[in-house]
DNA sequence: AAGGTGACCGGCC
DNA sequence: TGGCCGGCCACCT
């Protein structure tokens, strides 16, 4: 369970998102270079449970949907960090996704 | 070693 | 955006 590089580079992602931003796991997968697995960027989140400098709660699918608040902490943990940090989120829904997208840099 | 899984994405209706 | 299907890649048993 030590970090691999694969997540290691998925958490650097998810810690580069600023306050109030949200992306989703194809933008990280396409920073990654791997825009094709972005399944890969939820599993890495996945184990980003064990991580507390992995702001998960800002990263949604590209729907802008919390589809992961359920693993978060199984009640309305992410949609309260959300909004707690000025993103309108309303039935697991982020309202004006596109407008606190961020994209991810190339980190290469 | 092989199969199953998954916090997804893109295309189509 | 909504629902369904196929593809994709790494991790787990």
């Amino acid at each position: 369970m030590e970090n691999d590089n694969f997540f290691e580079r998925v958490y650097t992602i998810a810690r580069q998102i600023p306050f109030g931003r949200v992306t989703s796991y194809g933008a990280i997968a396409k920073a990654l270079g791997t825009a094709r697995s972005a399944r890969m960027v939820g599993w890495a989140m996945n184990a980003s449970h064990s991580l507390e400098d992995v702001p998960a709660h800002r990263v949604v699918n590209r729907k802008g949907l919390l589809t992961g608040k359920l693993h978060f902490d199984g009640t309305n943990l992410m949609q309260q960090l959300l909004e707690s940090e000025g993103v309108e989120v309303v039935d697991n829904q982020i309202l004006n996704f596109e407008k606190h997208f961020w994209e991810p840099e190339i980190t290469q």
